[in-house]
DNA sequence: ATAACACCAAGAA
DNA sequence: TTCTTGGTGTTAT
């Protein structure tokens, strides 16, 4: 991907800096961040060279994911236009779980199931941690085979608070 | 090459 | 029930 310029958005929730990135394609990034945190600062030295500044057109995209993260209603959220680059299993492991519904939940294995490589639920777990773009591809969906959710970017807690929001888990 | 992983199934206690 | 153990695929060093 080219070291295109960065854009972002912020607000506060939950006692960290949630932060959208995008580039001039669509969103590119999703983070949370310590309040303490520089976000420009960060972000600049994560994406490269130039400094990022505040884009009030992603306004509308935040809010509809803080509606989201309060509500646990998902509306329009897998139609917000992303610029994500990864490898192509991971391409194939983040579209095959924007399929899953909100309220639904699979396992790694199942998920590596479905896209036909029934050994890679380990692998499966590797790219679910490299999204780049938490809650729009809803990898907390993804969870154990035990019935445990398992591991989460975000921390576990958080998968579960996603996962009770949706009505997925008690 | 190899080590690190958000896993899994089976088996012991 | 919890715990080990051996088996996995992909990614980054």
């Amino acid at each position: 991907m080219k070291d295109d310029r960065i854009n972002y958005i912020s607000a506060v929730f939950g006692g960290k800096h949630l932060v959208i990135c995008s580039t001039a394609h669509g969103i590119c990034h999703i983070e949370m961040l310590p309040l303490s945190t520089d976000i420009a600062a960060y972000l600049s030295k994560l994406h490269g060279n130039a400094m990022p500044a505040v884009d009030p057109s992603l306004r509308d995209i935040l809010s509809r994911i803080l509606f989201y993260l309060k509500t646990g209603d998902d509306t329009g959220l897998s139609a917000i236009k992303l610029d994500v680059c990864g490898t192509q299993f991971q391409r194939n492991v983040w579209s095959e779980i924007m399929k899953i519904k909100r309220g639904q939940v699979i396992s790694y294995g199942e998920l590596a199931r479905r896209i036909g490589n029934p050994t890679a639920a380990r692998a499966v777990a590797g790219a679910c941690a490299s999204n780049p773009v938490p809650f729009i591809i809803p990898c907390h969906r993804v969870i154990r085979g035990n019935g445990q959710t398992g591991g989460y970017g975000l921390g576990p807690l958080m998968k579960r608070r996603l996962l009770k929001l949706e009505g997925a888990i008690r």
